[in-house]
DNA sequence: CAGATTATATACCGATAAGTATGAAATCCG
DNA sequence: CGGATTTCATACTTATCGGTATATAATCTG
């Protein structure tokens, strides 16, 4: 991971990799604050001070989990850009979503959502990151949004930009029906109604 | 709130209300798990033995600020079932949805959609009491929808149930995007966004 | 006023939080 | 083999968590 091959002294026991994807997990369901170091560490197979030596402290590692979720996760945004009309992208998108909503154990809202919403104490850099990251894919939907509009493909009336906050809600509020143990039928349903809406020309 | 009016003993030098108000406000901002004993008693300008003495402890206070919630913030959503038709219905609850989280200094989300994506520890009893006040609005939406069904109010192809989970998805991802630093301007646009794509006969 | 009763304030409890000091174990270079 | 270096395991520190014991202050009843 973020650590040299090094050559000298005692080998590190664990794969970084491996290790980072338990942690993501654990912060998945837990939510930052809420995911202890003893959980951590457990999930992790390691012991804090190996922790701290090799991924600093329990903010730096969450960043770094952000990482590998968007990586690993939310890969699908970006390739539901390629999608040749504004309504498939649409629909890729909530696809994607109830993908990894209901992908994994239990349904659960995106991570981002689960940090935003529930980091309150301290956690001002968690926040940030996660608002940043967060820019950045809206940013992508509201220029392909604008695309879309540019060749025909969205009706006169409406505007990229509210279009494009309209899915990230509707994305967004799947995650939190998933989290109230929504089940996978209901989100596919859910998918469905809005894509009944989207606006046909 | 909870107790009698107590003829004998010394009296009390604060006033329930006021105290479980101040509470909600915490709870409001920093969710159940965030918000600390400390936190809470000191914006209720009480010490940590009235408030177990007049509360209970930090749960049973949490379930009487929900309830304080629904009475004061959640109001409308009653009073939305009262609109003539369903479009009228989905247009009061968004608006609702944007007055609640507009309203306080910083715009933020519906409390038990915080106390769902954030409690993740223990907290069984809070997600449970959420979940069946949720069920309950839930269940007042479908109904009123299969009624304007009934009255032809809605296109043929459109389930009440799925139309009524989509309206909350949306209000839910209201939340998240208010939680996030949306303006309320963003937030307007979003409300009028979704009832442009309503579904019209 | 005396006693019963209730609320107050202070100080405390065990548990757990994140983070670290320390010494032993495992590797590389010479 | 003998340092130098890095990781590992255990035990620790300080702070805060939710919750409570205790003693004092304020009221009502008699």
């Amino acid at each position: 991971m973020a650590a040299e091959p090094a050559t000298r002294g005692r080998p590190r026991e664990f794969d970084p990799e491996e290790a980072l994807s338990a942690a993501l997990q654990v912060f998945w369901t837990r939510g930052y604050e809420g995911a202890s170091l003893a959980e951590l560490t457990e999930a992790m197979g390691i012991t804090k001070p190996s922790l701290y030596a090799c991924f600093g402290n329990k903010e730096a590692l969450f960043h770094k989990a952000l990482d590998l979720y968007e990586r690993d996760k939310l890969c699908y945004m970006r390739s539901a850009m390629e999608e040749p009309t504004a309504r498939a992208v649409a629909e890729r998108l909530l696809r994607g979503t109830l993908n990894i909503q209901t992908g994994g154990n239990d349904p659960r809202a995106c991570l981002g959502v689960i940090s935003l919403v529930a980091c309150t104490t301290q956690a001002d850099s968690i926040k940030t990151d996660v608002l940043a990251r967060r820019a950045s894919s809206d940013k992508a939907l509201v220029e392909r949004l604008e695309r879309a509009k540019a060749e025909g493909d969205l009706p006169a009336g409406v505007e990229p930009a509210a279009l494009a906050a309209y899915v990230m809600a509707v994305m967004q509020g799947m995650g939190v029906q998933a989290s109230g143990g929504a089940s996978p039928q209901q989100l596919e349903q859910l998918v469905e109604t809005t894509m009944a809406m989207w606006p046909s020309n």
